[in-house]
DNA sequence: AATAATAAGATTGTTAACATGATTGTTAAC
DNA sequence: GTTAACAATCATGTTAACAATCTTATTATT
């Protein structure tokens, strides 16, 4: 079976099933590293992993337990999905995406999930938005707390879930991949102190899924993903990896 | 530098080399591996080879001359983007997209494409016009000479231009890909005589261009991606991979 | 003292041999 | 004559040793 994810707050189990069953049928049968990845995915997603941290083989084969062989076949899945930058001879660095990558990235959420908002609302059953409910109230719970972690990663999942109720295998993968950068992109060039995606536009689409007012829940996923781009400085980036040559140099 | 396209009926230079810089920039730098995927991803699209074809890793290391290693890698390249099926200790096989993933594939590009296409219509200057008209002149050619293989392809490249002249190399990326999916989709489930894409719809979509009309560009991108769709008898699959237990049984 | 050259160490990339599992062909038994 | 078990062959998966490259430390020179 799949490994426990390691962030709370999923969607009910059932759900949880049939997606990884989705993603199982359609995907390779490569079960071990697809473990490998999906935790590294949660390392960015909850920004454990920042972007420039160097992955090298010897340690990623001690965390994980695993040959280097495998470690090396899940760098280049991830480096597929431009999550880390190979560098040869150099190694594996979590990706550093550039000011032009992040407009390309919000321009293509833009694009995709106005539109797949719509569609989960059209297919929405009950068990859904009591699912999607209790997603919210535990983003809520993590806002209230303070645990910023914990907030970023469940609202990163409350858009992926989003995908996982339109019941569209492959724009869920897009759209788990958009947002994954999206938190790199957070990282580099989001404003530390404010909190990134409001759970009260979360609640206003969930909301429009009662009503079953795609339309409506299409407009506020626009906003919302603007709102979110909004809060970026794309002009000057988050000191990580501080550019020391340029910062030491008079 | 990048190995040559072998298919004709590209952008202009110009715009190769930007667009071959951007990819250049984003990936990772195995190179040598990005030619042998990009051919396959080539023969995928003018379905030199078609769904369930088994490739196996010593015909490639004779096709490609490298070794099994580059081979590999390439492969879980294609697996990752589902276009081949990678079956554990049996081998790697050209994709079998079913009925579900097919629906699911267009719908993404009903979500994607016609906002790409608005995009792309309000950035677009006169060398891309320019290039668009070349490429679709090369395309009602290839209609008229009957030359079923090349119309694909080309008809497949008009849309990964449109992303070009969007200047997003993110939904770049996820177009191509889609694309490519389409066309083994199209293996699998197209009536075989019909004409998949129809090329004065491009034509139309250069027009709204021309005028600057993102929305009509958006609407007619929509309505010819729902025409490509409704070419397909998603009921009932082409025999490719015969299914033989189910055809000889009497 | 600062810089450049050099050498040692560490990390990544490649190759080849080996192990594992699947497919096909053969043989034996019913 | 048909089926089932077995053996041989082939293809894939894994491991480990080796080669190449980068990084860092040391040394010598200016």
């Amino acid at each position: 079976m799949r490994e426990k994810l390691s962030t709370k707050g999923q969607l009910v189990a059932v759900q949880i099933d049939r997606i990884s069953n989705m993603t199982k049928t359609l995907e390779h049968d490569i079960a071990e590293e697809e473990s490998i990845v999906d935790r590294i995915y949660e390392a960015l997603i909850d920004q454990r992993l920042t972007p420039g941290t160097k992955l090298s083989e010897a340690d990623l084969c001690k965390a994980f337990g695993v040959g280097r062989m495998r470690v090396r076949r899940s760098l280049l899945m991830l480096a597929n999905r431009e999550l880390v930058d190979l560098q040869p001879n150099r190694g594996a660095f979590v990706a550093r995406p550039n000011a032009k990558q992040a407009l390309e990235i919000f321009e293509a959420r833009l694009a995709i999930e106005p539109a797949l908002a719509k569609q989960a609302v059209m297919r929405a059953k009950p068990v859904h938005i009591k699912a999607l409910e209790k997603h919210l109230s535990m983003e809520s719970a993590a806002h209230a707390a303070g645990d910023r972690r914990a907030a970023i990663s469940l609202s990163g999942q409350f858009h992926t879930a989003l995908a996982q109720v339109a019941d569209n295998a492959v724009m869920l993968r897009i759209v788990k991949d958009l947002v994954t950068r999206s938190s790199l992109i957070i990282g580099m060039f989001g404003s530390t102190g404010v909190t990134n995606c409001r759970d009260d536009e979360h609640a206003e689409i969930i909301q429009a899924m009662r009503s079953a007012d795609g339309d409506l829940a299409e407009r506020l996923m626009q906003t919302h993903i603007e709102h979110i781009q909004s809060h970026l400085n794309l002009d000057q980036e988050n000191h990580a990896t501080p550019d020391l040559v340029s910062l030491f140099k008079r």
